[in-house]
RNA sequence: GUGGGUGUAGCUCAGCUGGCAGAGCAUCGGGUUGUGGUCCCGAGGGUCGGGGGUUCGAACCCCCUCACUCACCCCA
């Protein structure tokens, strides 16, 4: 097996076998966002680097080591998005949407690009889809926003699903308690592990999500000492206030969370708020989905102050994770014709003639009877229909239920009629279940 | 990006110390040109991921490379 190419690295087919689940999993997202009252916003796959590199923050991983950067033949600096807020941003901005109503709640769903190390649920281009709820400060946007997020996953099956929920506070009161960790810590450089003490130096909060043992330990030893200060004690009080509130609405709304002093997102452009689902099956790739505030964001590119909180679903670990649980998506009745020599002509026909209401596999290679009854056989093909040389010179058909192994002999004009009969009274079982 | 592991038929995998590439499942055909998914018989299908090296001889040993995978990093 040694073809000539094989897909990117980091990059996969989605083939037919799988799609079906990906097409249940989007039209039952499409529904929940439509009684949310979201409307879809399609944006470029690429946009100016500059756009990405601005928002994400110059020092993140993202703009650092992930992204996917080229020079068009006409010398612009371009890069394929690695995260949509910033584009859909942009796009508001552009079309002068904020002018038409205060508030919008956009969503987008399509590829992304990061360039990493893939691994399994880690893939170069993968899916997402993304929401947004622009031009409100309120608490209640939050709640929205975040009911919105459990209730997609709910859609899709989830019932066990915690949201891990913070506030990353502003900007300046980050950089505050990065300061205050660094005091913390320095007495304790020694204790801790190789990639702590580098964090140490870069980004002092991770220091709070790290899987070493000896760094948990230490960890663990100030906290009960009451030594480690948490980011919500070092938010201002008009952030306090707002997460209250907004914890206030979550348990309004029955929502589940658990609140997660160490979750900080990886774009700069966050503020307040933050939001993360996992599931532990994923392994080292547990994250299906979070978003954020990002109060800045918009007067970051050039816009009047305007405030803004979104997310963002992983579709490709979601998905892996409905199908490690074995669901998949429901198929309809297939109806497979079987033709002898003398009725092949007649077949093509009826299959046409059919195919205006159901799902029909017919045979085009001409072959035997024998072979197109095994071939039926393993198609899974709900319905057989024969097509004798005898019944069909009495103008009949032979209708065979490959459930229940029952065939019965019927006009061939009323087939269409006995076919919808038989599907419509699975439909309805199915509904009593 | 760092460190490990794995690549043999469409799939899951055997293949001993280097000596003619195998099995099961799947596919196709036949047994059965008017009743399948059971059974029986048969067939096709491989540059052993790719390239180089060592050797009389390499799936096996060495180097490079590509891909996947696990743990990190980071996140979706």
């Amino acid at each position: 097996m040694s073809v000539k190419h094989q897909a990117p690295r980091g990059t996969r087919d989605l083939l037919p076998d799988e799609t079906p689940l990906w097409r249940w999993a989007e039209a039952a997202a499409r529904g929940v966002l439509e009684r949310y009252g979201y409307g879809e916003i399609r944006t470029p796959m690429f946009e100016d680097y500059e756009l990405f590199a601005r928002t994400a923050g110059e020092s993140s991983d993202v703009v650092q080591k992930e992204m996917y950067r080229f020079t068009d033949l006409g010398e612009r600096q371009l890069a394929l998005r690695p995260e949509f807020t910033a584009g859909v941003m942009r796009a508001w901005l552009e079309s002068g949407l904020g002018g038409r109503a205060r508030v919008h709640r956009l969503w987008s769903a399509g590829p992304v690009f990061r360039y990493g190390r893939p691994a399994k649920g880690r893939y170069r281009q993968f899916s997402q889809l993304n929401c947004e709820l622009v031009g409100s400060a309120a608490p209640g946007a939050d709640v929205e926003m975040i009911t919105l997020f459990v209730d997609l996953y709910e859609a899709w099956g989830f019932r066990d699903l915690i949201v891990l929920v913070n506030s990353v506070g502003q900007p300046a009161s980050r950089r505050a308690y990065g300061e205050r960790l660094r005091e913390v810590f320095a007495p304790h450089r020694e204790a801790l592990s190789a990639d702590s003490q580098q964090r140490l130096e870069t980004n002092p909060m991770r220091i709070l999500d790290t899987k070493d043992e000896k760094d948990l330990a230490l960890l663990a030893t100030l906290r009960a000492n009451n030594a480690l200060p948490t980011l919500l004690d070092s938010i201002d009080e008009a952030d306090r206030a707002h997460w209250d509130a907004v914890l206030a609405g979550l348990e309004a709304a029955g929502v589940r969370y658990e609140v997660d002093h160490g979750l900080v997102r990886g774009l700069d452009y966050y503020t307040r708020t933050a939001f993360e689902v996992h599931d532990r099956s994923l392994a080292s790739q547990s994250a299906l989905g979070g978003g954020g505030r990002y109060d800045g964001l918009i007067e970051m590119l050039g816009g009047a102050p305007t405030p803004g909180v979104g997310f963002a679903i992983g579709m490709d670990r979601t998905l892996l994770v409905l199908q490690q649980r074995g669901i998949q998506a429901a198929s309809g009745d297939v109806v497979c014709l079987v033709a002898m020599e003398g009725t092949r002509a007649a077949a093509t026909a009826l299959a046409r003639e059919l195919r205006r209401e159901f799902t029909v596999e017919c045979d085009v290679e001409a072959r035997g009877f024998s072979a197109q009854m095994k071939t039926a056989g393993k198609s899974g093909a709900r319905f057989l229909v024969i097509l004798g040389e005898d019944e069909w010179a009495r103008g009949e058909v032979a209708l065979k239920d490959s459930r229940t192994g029952t065939q019965q002999t019927l006009a061939r004009i009323g087939l269409a009629d006995a076919l919808r009969a038989l599907t419509q009274e699975t439909w309805k079982q199915g509904e009593a279940l």
